[in-house]
DNA sequence: AACGTTATCGGTAACGTTATCGGAAATAAA
DNA sequence: TTTATTTCCGATAACGTTACCGATAACGTT
C-alpha cells in the first residue's frame, strides 16, 4: 500500500494539455480570465481522470483546512441530532466534520482539544463534558483567536459564542406542570456536575415553586451520577429514608428511566402516585407504560444553529460579536404525568 | 477573525535560536544526529512558544493525512459503539476520525464519500447504508488503491477486509431458543434492504428449523421498513390477516419494540402467548416489561478490530491480505421468551 | 603528517496549490 | 496609423515541512 499510484495533479493537466499551471488553476477554480475554449479543455480533461484537488496544499497556502473539530461529551439522542445539523450546515457551507467524544471524561476533553489543534481545524463546536470545571484548555484555543463555539453544556467563563436552550424554562414548565396535576413534594433528580444546563433546570424547578407559592424543601433535591443506575439507587434511598413525594423532575430522560425502575419496584403507580417528567424527549421512551412525559430540545436546529454561529465568525472581518442564542423547549405531556 | 496571530514555525524556531530549519526538524523529531544541548534548548523554545507542527505542510510532504474516514449509517447504539471503538484504535496509532452519517441513503453515502476523497483521508472504514445496492463509488475509490475496510453491514462484490458478526449464527441461536421455548409459528421480521446481515440472519433462522426438523413457512417472514413503526404495522396486519404465531425474532431491537406495541395492544401476554427476541441488546430495552432477550454485538470490539486491520493495511508493504474477522454474537435471555 | 570517522549542522529541492506580476497578442479608440 | 485598452497566459515566489546531499570540525588511526 505504500506505492502511491500518483494522484493526478494540476501539472498533469497542465502537461497533457500544454498550458501553464496557473492556466489550469484559474480555469479549475472558473476565474475570468481564461479562453472558453481552453477553459472547457480543461475542465474535460479534470474530469476525464478523476482530478482531485489536494487538501494539504489548499490548505497550505489558503492556511484553512474547511474542518471543523467537534466535541461532544457522548453519542445518546440528543448529540447525535445536534451532530446531524452541524453537519448539515457544515457541508453547505463547505465544510467537513472532525467529531470527538469525551466521554464525559475531563481528560478526554483534553487530550480531544489538542488533537484537534494539531490536525489544524479551522475552530471548535463543543458541548462541555461533565466533568470539565477547568476550562484552561479552551482558553488556550481562544488565546490564539481560533474560533469556538458552544452548545448546550456552556460554561460562564468562557467568553465565545453559545447556544443553548433555555433550561431555566424548561425546567420551569415542567414542574410547573407537575404543580398543576396535584404534587406539592416534588423530587427533583439532577447530576452533581456544575455543567450550567444542570443548574439552571434547577433554577426553573424553584421558580416554578416560587410562582405557585410553594416552599422548596432541599432534601428533595437529589443529586446523582449522570447515568441511570444511579438515579435508580438515589430514588430508592429516598424510600429508604422515608421521604414522601409525589412527582419528579429529573434533567435526562435516562435519569428519569431510573427513577422510573425504583418506583414502580415500590409498587407504585405513575401517574397516580408519583408523576415522572424527564428532559430530552427521547423517542424511546414511549414505549415505556405510562409513557413519558418530557421536555424536548431541538436537538438538530441547535447542531445547525450553532455551525452556523460558527461559519458566520470564520468569514467575518475583524472581531465579530460574541452572542447567546437561546432556544425554546417544548413540554410533551404524556401519560407518566396525565393525572386526569 | 481574519487576520491569523501568526501561528509559530520551525522557521520561526531556527531564527530565534540562530539554527537552521533543518536542525529544528531534526530536534523536534528526535533524530540522533543533533546536538543533545542544541536539541533540548530547541525543543524548551518549542514548548515555550507552543508551538504545533502545520499537518497541512506534514501531509504535502508525506503523502499522508493521518486521517482516517468513517461512514456510518446512522448513530444509534450499535454505530455509536463501534466509533467508541474506531476511536479509540484510531488514537493509538496516531491517526484522527472524520465522521459522516449516510443516514441510510444511497445519496447520502456517494457524496459523503466523495467528501472524504476530496478531503484526503487516508482511507475509509465504512457501514453499508441500507439502500446501498449501487456500490461504484467504492470500487471507484478501491481503483485509486486507498484502502477501505467494511465493518457489519458488507457487500459480498467489494473485495476488501470485513469486520462482521456471525450473523447467521446469532439468527440461528436466536430461533433455536425460541424452539426450545416451545414456540412453533415464529415470525421473521426483517427489513427488506439487501444488505448481507438481514439475509443472514435469515439464514440462521431457516438453518435453526431445519434442524429442529421443523418446516419453514414463508408467510412468516416479513419484510418491512427499518424502523419501528414499520414493523408495527407489519405485525398488526400479521393479526389482520389472522395468520396465527407464538413467537417473533427481529433483526434489530427497533423492529422489536414495534413489534411489542403491536402485540400488546392485542392484549396478548408476551411471552406467554408470544415470544420475542431482537438483535442488537441495546440497553434501554430492559426497562420494558417484560425485559426484551435480544442478541448482543460487541460493537466496541468490531470497530476496534475494524481500525486495526485498517491501519495495518496502511503500514503494510505490497499488497497485503484481504481478511474477514467474524466476531461471535452472544445470546440474551431475559423475560420476554422466556416461558418458564 | 596524512588519512578516515564520526558528530553535528546547513542548503536546497520538493510536495501541490494560489497569488502577484508582467508580457504578448488582440482589439478598440484616437 | 498610432495609441490605449482589453484578453489571455506564463513565470515565479510563497505556504511549512521533510529528505537528501554536503560541509565543517573534532576526533582517532596509521
Amino acid at each position: 500500500m505504500k506505492i502511491n499510484p500518483h494522484k493526478p495533479t494540476i501539472k498533469d493537466i497542465a502537461r497533457d494539455l500544454n498550458v501553464s499551471v496557473s492556466t489550469v488553476s484559474r480555469a479549475l477554480r472558473g476565474m475570468p480570465d481564461v479562453n472558453p475554449q481552453t477553459m472547457k479543455e480543461i475542465l474535460r480533461h479534470a474530469e476525464k481522470i478523476d482530478y482531485q484537488p489536494n487538501m494539504a496544499a489548499l490548505s497550505l497556502v489558503k492556511k484553512q483546512t474547511h474542518t471543523i473539530g467537534v466535541i461532544v461529551p457522548n453519542l445518546d439522542y440528543f448529540c447525535a441530532n445536534a451532530i446531524r445539523g452541524i453537519d448539515e450546515a457544515a457541508l453547505e457551507a463547505g465544510y467537513t466534520v472532525m467529531i470527538c467524544q469525551s466521554n464525559e471524561s475531563y481528560g478526554r476533553e483534553v487530550v480531544n482539544t489538542q488533537r484537534l489543534m494539531s490536525s489544524s481545524v479551522d475552530g471548535l463546536i463543543v458541548s462541555l463534558s461533565n466533568e470539565s470545571n477547568n476550562i484552561d484548555h479552551f482558553k488556550r484555543f481562544m488565546k490564539k483567536e481560533i474560533p469556538i463555539v458552544f452548545f448546550d453544556r456552556v460554561h460562564p467563563d468562557l467568553y465565545a459564542p453559545n447556544v443553548v436552550l433555555d433550561n431555566t424554562h424548561g425546567g420551569e414548565e415542567a414542574v410547573q406542570h407537575l404543580i398543576e396535576q396535584g404534587c406539592r413534594r416534588i423530587v427533583l433528580l439532577r447530576s452533581h456536575s456544575t455543567v450550567s444546563v444542570m443548574t439552571l433546570r434547577e433554577n426553573g424547578y424553584r421558580a416554578a415553586h416560587k410562582k405557585a407559592g410553594l416552599p422548596v424543601d432541599e432534601s428533595l433535591i437529589i443529586h446523582c451520577d449522570f447515568n441511570q443506575e444511579s438515579a435508580y439507587q438515589a430514588t430508592l434511598q429516598l424510600f429508604g429514608k422515608r421521604i414522601p413525594f409525589d412527582g419528579i423532575f429529573t434533567v435526562s430522560d435516562r435519569l428519569a428511566l431510573g427513577a422510573y425502575s425504583a418506583v414502580k419496584e415500590k409498587g407504585l403507580r405513575i401517574p397516580e402516585d408519583v408523576a415522572i417528567v424527564g428532559f430530552n424527549d427521547e423517542p424511546i421512551m414511549n414505549l415505556l407504560t405510562p409513557k413519558l412525559s418530557s421536555v424536548a430540545q431541538p436537538a438538530f436546529e441547535m447542531g445547525r444553529r450553532a455551525a452556523r454561529v460558527f461559519i458566520e465568525h470564520i468569514h467575518a472581518e475583524g472581531k465579530p460579536d460574541i452572542e447567546t442564542i437561546v432556544l425554546k423547549p417544548q413540554l410533551m405531556i404524556r401519560e407518566s404525568s396525565l393525572k386526569k
